[in-house]
Order: structure tokens, then C-alpha cells, then sequence
DNA sequence: AATATAAAGCGAAACGTTTCGCTCTCTAAA
DNA sequence: TTTAGAGAGCGAAACGTTTCGCTTTATATT
């Protein structure tokens, strides 16, 4: 039914290659290539992708594996890698695999028969399990977010301990000492990362960290706002709290203004992600900034690269580093 | 490198096309089925999906158009969508097309020449023009969201005029009046359907809606948090609010809290969807909660059927109500 | 015992590309 | 004028399946 490439060949009056070269950006007669689009236009000809993967084993395709999609730091990520991808002749097929190890192995080896040229995930399991049957198969991947070690593949990390530790250690400067901590689930990489930093600033300063100021979510609206209400409950005197994501940061302010607590007078507050969200909100969130355009680039464009090189070099590992914005929601108790 | 069917054939002994049938779910004896297993398990065999799609011309993947991710209305019907798609082996590609018809339509065009065997969308543009290339190759096409007048296209949809019209109804019941809406983007479908149903609300009571109470956002909950700001400064005697998607919702509370608004004694408020979230927050919210669950099923499982059948049969419309869940976000005002 | 029917198996052809190895023509250099 | 070398083009083979049409064997029915 549909058009091949014999039609354009026989409408053209030219050779099979010769289309396949036009195709593929060869060298053909100015005159000729008129006619080749021409003939494709009329009969709407499409190159069978099938034919074609058959022939070069590329399916132009790459598999996107992420915990949860209900979370905006990963589909911002994704938004702009499908983007960049797209721009390059490439679709992706995306599995949420609900912070599930099981799912995110399935999920891969789902990606590896669907034939991916590629893989990018923002690991769930620890070890990087599933990642061994594409390594395996030659198939590039790319992480977001964690290192999986023993595993030379190439990441875009985030340094989330100096990030966590930054926004500690500038509450600290402002005289607050009782600092609650809303972390993520306690499984995984990031979450541990970002708690190790908060412990690591009272420590630097000579002080224990306190266990009951450790609150865990799991990265939604609703754990940020029963974390909230948690520390509250636990601590008289607290005076701030370190917010590990933007989801649960929308949930903790939520939970403090229906308290009826001022910000930053009775309580301060360092949130996570989202910069457009912290402008418009009053008073002006102080929050961390993860670059989110320039990990989903890097990755993109690893990616890329990887696909183009015919020989692996060795991983190649970006880090990045968040920024700490200031608003008005901590409160400088220094002269208190 | 990879073993073909070829190998597994030359290992058991058996003929290429007794391995085809085994792998498509053929008669095969007991015994050449344990042989052949045994041969795949040995040799790591997968099936190329290239020579397959060449053949059969299936891809076993569906393309999906988003008009954004970063909607949780959108990502938790893709969620389930790729969930129950993929225990049926089917893969989405995933295109994010920013509420932007031009990239609906090459989104949609990109699929197609990926071959993708269904295409599901939420649509952005009014006349569905991108559809007309994959409805022109017969490649089944299911609507989430919105009918397109004029093509035989399967949807699922969600009576929105109907939903907007309880809410404002049961606002109007409880003694309200002043009742603000935070719309959304004014071309988009569902938005001016909740418009209306706000409208309709009103006109059946006799009374002409005002258009100073009616705001419009993008969906967004910044937007929300903007738009509500807008109600209060152009009201004075505003006494509830009606907002129309679950970004704007969290938005509109932020921006209540802010201003020291209390809900219900000085605002009431009906939200959008996230039952979860609006069961958290205190007081309890009322909400229009759309059943999501639903909605994806149906999307999946039509899909699955068209996929399966040969002939096209009549379009297939399903229409699925909101429920007013009530919280304790409104107040009655009959008495005072 | 003869026959019909079902079960199981087989090879060859076909799907629509890309690419190898080749030829022919034209221009530029010697 | 001769010779290289590049530019442009060509057909055939190959990629790894599925499926058509066929044969053989086993079982059930008469």
C-alpha cells in the first residue's frame, strides 16, 4: 500500500541506492534530487522504519526509566531531554517505575527489546542491576541523579550534600539552631545525600544533630505537609526547617500556614527546586536550586555523543552544583 | 552477534518456521517447546523486532501527545495508560507538546513515521488537524479530554460543563453569590467548559454571572496563587472562589493563607482533582474530583481493542461524570 | 482395516531498506 | 593527448522475521 523506495526508484527512472543515498545525505545530481522530491511528495513516500532498523540495528529510539512521574523534577528533566532528542531524529519511550526495583528491571529489559539505542535512568535499585543487561548489549545509558558504583557509565549528578549542607550551614549563620530536616524516603541515593549534608553542618559546627528533627517523606505534597506537622508536634523550640524537594515543600508551607505560623517570623523556611514557584510565593522563598536545564542538557547530549562514537570511552561523570537562593523566609536571629 | 531464530532452529534441530510458531504462540509438541526454551535461555535469544515490524508491520508502540508534563492531571492518566499498555507489550513514546499546536502536529507526524501502531491525545488544537494523517493511514486514534467535532474519533471524556455546574450550584445552595473562578488558558476545551459551567450555574438562577469574577491562569499553580490575588484586590464582597484545575488549586491556597484568608468563615473554596491532597490539608477541601482511573482504563482499553480488530467499527464515546466530594471548604451562609 | 481429520513440522519467499563492489562520465593535471 | 581521480549512479545481496502451501505422522471414526 505504502510507497517504497522501488516506487520513487521507478518513478524517477533512477537506482534503488541512489534513493538510499539521497536518503541519507549522499552525493546526488541537483536535477535528480528534484525529482526524488517530487516523486516523494506525490506519493507521500515514508521511509519504513522497520526496514531500515532491519538493515542498521537503530531504532533511533531511547528508553527514559524514572521513579515517579508525578514528580516534577523528572518531568522537567524529561520536557527538555525529549526535546533535544526529538530535534535529533529520536522518540523516547518513558516508564514510570513507581520507586519499584522490580519495575524499573522489567522496565529495562522491556527498553532492551524494544530495541533502544539508548537508555537514561534515574536509578531506583542500588547497584544498578538492571543496567547490566543493556551494558551488556552495548547500549549506552546515561545517569541522572546518582552513581552507581563498580559501574563505568557516564552521569549527571548533583552535589545534593554541599547543597543540603549549604542551606544548613546558612541557617546556622542565622542563629537558628533548632533545625528540622523533611527528607525523602529513606532508601534512596538522593534523599540519603541530602540528609548526610545536614548532618555534616551541625557536625562541622561541633553540634549533634538531633534524631527527633529528622522527618521522612516520600517526595509528595501530602508527606511534606504530615512531616510539617510532625516536627511541630515534636519540637517546642524550633525555629527552622529544610525542605528536601519541591513537592513536599509546597505540602510544609501548606501544613505552616494553616497553623497559623509566620514566615519567617515564628518559623523559617529553605525549600527545594523551582525558582519560579519560590518568586511568586510571599514572603520570597529561600530555597536550593537545582539546574534543571543544564542536567537535562548534559544528559541529552551525552546521550547523543554516546550514539555518534563508535568506540566507548570512559564515563564521563558532570557534576553540577545547586544554588542557594535567597528570599525573605529565613530570619536573621543573630541579635535576638 | 545476537542468535537469530536461525540459531535456535540449527540448535534444536527443528525447522525456522516450527520456532516462529512457538514464539507466536503456535502448537508445538512438548518437547520441542522445552528444547526450543532451553536453546533461547542457552543463547540468550530475543526476538528482532525489526524483522518482525518488517513482517507483520506492527511496532508494538503508541505514541502519546501531552498538551504538558508537568501536569499532574496528564501524568497520572499516562501513568496508569502505560501500565496496563505495557503488560499488553505495548511501549509509549511520549511527546510534551507545550500546549503548542504546531508541535502537536509534528509531534504527531514524528509518530507516525516511527510507526507507532495507535495514537492517543489530549488535544490542543480545535479542529484536530494532526489527527487527519494518522486517521488517513488507519492508524486508531483515542481522544482524552475532548471530542473533535467532525472526525469519528474514539474518546473518553468528562462532562466539565456539568462538573463546574455543581460546584457553582452547590455554592449557590449554601447561600453564596460573590463566587469567583480561576479559569484556564482561554483556547483550551475543558477550560471553556468549566467557564460555561460556572455560567449555566448562574443563568438557571436567574442571575447574570458576573465578568469581573472571572479569572484566567494557565494551569499552573503560580498562576493560581496570581489569579486569586486578582479576585480578592477586584472584590470586596467576594465570598467563595471556584477553581478549576489541581495546580491552581494549590496555588489559590497558598495565596489564601498568605493574606491571613481564613476557609471557610472569610472564603470558601471548591478545587480540582487529587482527592489525596484535599483529603490532607486542613480544613478537608471540597473538590471536583475527576476519576482518573476511569479515564485511563477506558483510554488503555479502547486502544487495546482497536488494536486488536480488524474492521473499524463506529466510534466509541465514553463519557465519564465528576463527583463533588465534599470537604469542609465551604460554608453555609443560608442562616446568617 | 480403511479412511478422515487434526497436529506438528518444513522450506522458500517476501517484507523494504542499506551497502558492497562495480561501472561510467567528466574534469583536471601531466 | 593521456591518465587519474572524483562524482554519480547501478544491481544484488543481506538483515531476521512471518506466512503460505505443503508433507508427514498420529489419532479418531467408521
Amino acid at each position: 500500500m505504502a510507497a517504497t523506495i522501488k516506487d520513487i526508484a521507478k518513478k524517477t527512472g533512477l537506482g534503488l541506492a541512489t534513493i538510499s543515498k539521497y536518503l541519507n545525505g549522499g552525493n546526488v545530481l541537483e536535477e535528480n534530487k528534484a525529482a526524488i522530491e517530487e516523486a516523494i511528495k506525490e506519493l507521500d513516500f515514508r521511509v519504513n522504519e522497520f526496514a531500515r532498523g532491519l538493515k542498521t540495528s537503530k531504532s533511533k529510539t531511547i528508553g527514559v526509566v524514572i521513579p515517579e512521574l508525578s514528580n516534577l523534577f523528572c518531568t522537567s528533566i524529561i520536557t527538555i531531554i525529549e526535546d533535544i532528542l526529538r530535534q535529533n531524529g529520536y522518540g523516547i519511550l518513558v516508564c514510570d517505575c513507581r520507586t519499584d526495583e522490580k519495575l524499573e528491571y522489567e522496565a529495562t529489559e522491556f527498553f532492551v527489546n524494544k530495541m533502544v539505542d539508548g537508555i537514561i535512568s534515574m536509578p531506583v535499585s542500588r547497584d544498578g542491576g538492571h543496567l547490566k543487561l543493556p551494558l551488556s548489549k552495548g547500549i549506552p545509558v546515561v545517569l541522572i541523579d546518582r552513581k552507581v558504583e563498580g559501574l563505568n557509565v557516564d552521569a549527571v549528578l548533583v552535589d545534593n550534600v554541599a547543597a543540603a549542607e549549604n542551606a544548613v550551614e546558612y541557617l546556622i549563620s542565622y542563629g537558628h539552631r533548632e533545625i528540622g530536616i523533611i527528607c525523602g524516603p529513606e532508601g534512596i541515593f538522593t534523599s540519603h545525600q541530602r540528609q548526610l549534608g545536614y548532618s555534616q553542618a551541625f557536625i562541622k559546627k561541633g553540634i549533634f544533630p538531633k534524631q527527633e528533627l529528622m522527618t521522612y517523606g516520600d517526595y509528595t505534597v501530602e508527606s511534606g505537609y504530615r512531616c510539617l506537622n510532625e516536627l511541630i508536634k515534636k519540637s517546642e523550640s524550633l525555629s527552622a526547617v529544610f525542605v528536601t524537594n519541591y513537592e513536599m515543600t509546597l505540602g510544609a508551607i501548606i501544613a505552616i500556614n494553616e497553623l497559623g505560623i509566620k514566615i519567617p517570623e515564628q518559623i523559617s523556611l529553605i525549600g527545594f527546586d523551582n525558582m519560579h514557584m519560590a518568586q511568586v510565593v510571599k514572603p520570597r522563598l529561600t530555597i536550593i536550586s537545582q539546574p534543571i536545564h543544564k542536567i537535562a542538557e548534559n544528559v541529552a547530549h551525552i546521550m547523543l555523543k554516546r550514539l555518534s562514537q563508535e568506540k566507548n570511552e570512559d564515563a564521563e561523570i558532570v557534576h553540577l552544583s545547586t544554588e542557594l537562593i535567597v528570599g525573605e523566609s529565613v530570619q536573621d536571629r543573630t541579635h535576638l
